[in-house]
DNA sequence: AAAGAATACACCCTTTAGGGTATATTATCA
DNA sequence: TGATAATATACCCTAAAGGGTGTATTCTTT
C-alpha cells in the first residue's frame, strides 16, 4: 500500500527531529494546518500541502492507487 | 520532469474521449472545479482532486520533485 | 510520581474555494 | 464560410478552510 500522506509527513518530520510547530513555521503554514495534515484531514488545500512537502524535496502528484512501494 | 497535474488529467480525460463536463459529472465534482484543475489553479481542495483522479485509478500522493519519468 | 514538552481540541474570525449560471471565446466540422 | 460543440471568464453566493489563541490531553524524561 502507498503510505498515507499524514504518515509520510510525520515520518519525514521526525527524521529531521523537529516539532510540528517548527515544521509549520519553516514551511510557512499555520500550526493548525500541519496538525490537520498529520491527522488525515481530507479537505486540505493542495498549495499548502505542497509548501510542507517542499521541505522534503517532494510535492503532490498523481500516483496509482495500488502502488506497492 | 514530472507531468503536471493539469496535464495528467487532460491527457487521461482525452484518452477516454470525454468532455470536461462529462468527467466532472462522473467524478462528482463541479464543472468549474474541473476547469480550474485543468488550468493549474494551485489552491484546489485535495479531496476534490482525488475524486477526479479516482476516475483513472489514481490518487494524490507525495512524489520527489526531480522525479524523471 | 512530578515537570515539561509536544500534540490535540475548542473557540471565533477572515478569506476563499467551489457551485451555479450566464456570457465570451476558441476549436471543430459540415 | 457558418454552425455547433467545447472550453474559458465573469458574476454572486454559501460553506468551510485556515489562522490565531487558549485550554486540555498525552507523551517524555527525570
Amino acid at each position: 500500500m502507498a503510505e498515507k500522506l499524514s504518515e509520510f509527513v510525520k515520518r519525514k518530520r521526525k527524521a529531521l527531529g523537529i516539532t510540528q510547530a517548527e515544521l509549520a513555521d519553516r514551511a510557512g503554514v499555520g500550526l493548525r494546518f500541519l496538525r490537520e495534515l498529520e491527522n488525515e484531514k481530507p479537505t486540505l488545500r493542495l498549495d499548502k500541502v505542497n509548501l510542507v512537502l517542499d521541505m522534503f524535496g517532494c510535492e503532490m502528484g498523481p500516483v496509482r492507487k495500488d502502488d506497492n512501494s
